[in-house]
DNA sequence: CCTATTTCAGTGTTACTGAGATCG
DNA sequence: CCGATCTCAGTATCACTGAAATAG
């Protein structure tokens, strides 16, 4: 019988230089600090993408919000009835495109933004808690040209 | 009317320098080559990650390879079935502990995984292109270090 | 006519959970 | 009796698709 009783086993080395694999696994560590995160407070990320998107561009339509914060149009529609059941966020009709809804955050939505806004920051450091100041500014740097990159393309 | 008909609307500045905003991004980009990519060669990771495991390892439990693979017990089941059918991989009982399948990689196995391997590599030169050789290599030191961090809590 | 917006219902993928059967 | 393995069935989540209703 062979040692497989130890706890961890590591992957093929292949695998473990990848950048693709490196992504894939820091993604699930990001994801997991941030949904255990923000359960706490009740809430989702779309939530938090949403308040902010709302906060930094002002009263939006469900359309542009969704494009802004790259969640799909269902998605924003209920995302938006979950915030407007708490009083987070206020539909309204657009008088001149009666087409659209014009969505406004509330100040119990301001309120909920800035604690979700910190709880965000509180794992930023979490998440880059091995690297030092000037790493940490390099890894960004670095990411955003391969994010940019994407969306050049 | 706002000036919405734009194809573009950038995020909310606040998202767009967090990391774990551009590392999601980044795993989207890296999941939408990565699968383009194999659906080319009639593969998914799950397969890429199986063969490079026994490829690795030998002839492995279903349960060590999943560990070593970190999929899970039920997909390595599905994932299995798959290979096998395509003659990738043989299922054998374990005589010394008859609950295990050994699963053991064939010739046609191997010789996917080669096409697999380079199908993988051209996708990391993909991803990587807007960095440096140097600063790949940056790149990927700093991603590990946040990697095993989380492998080490 | 065609396009844009909002909404609802449903799909597909990935990762996971629970439970049963077998075995050490 | 407990724990490990393999399997199947089902769930949760997220991103997305299709179609209808309304309006520019």
């Amino acid at each position: 019988m062979k040692p497989e009783h130890a706890t961890v086993d590591s992957a093929p080395s292949r695998m473990l230089k990848k950048p693709t694999w490196l992504i894939s696994r820091a993604f699930a560590r990001s994801s997991r600090l941030l949904a255990d995160a923000f359960e706490g407070a009740g809430a989702r990320g779309y939530h938090y993408r949403l308040l902010a998107g709302l906060d930094e561009f002002g009263p939006s339509s469900q359309a542009s919000l969704g494009r802004r914060t790259s969640i799909d149009r269902s998605d924003v529609v209920a995302a938006l009835n979950e915030l407007a059941d708490q009083g987070l966020v206020h539909r309204s009709p657009d008088p001149d495109d009666r087409r659209r809804n014009i969505i406004t955050i509330t100040p119990a939505g301001i309120d909920q933004l800035q604690t979700l806004e910190e709880i965000v920051l509180g794992v930023q450091e979490r998440l880059l808690a091995p690297l030092s100041p000037t790493d940490r500014t390099r890894f960004i740097r670095l990411l955003t040209r391969v994010v940019e990159h994407d969306a050049h393309q």
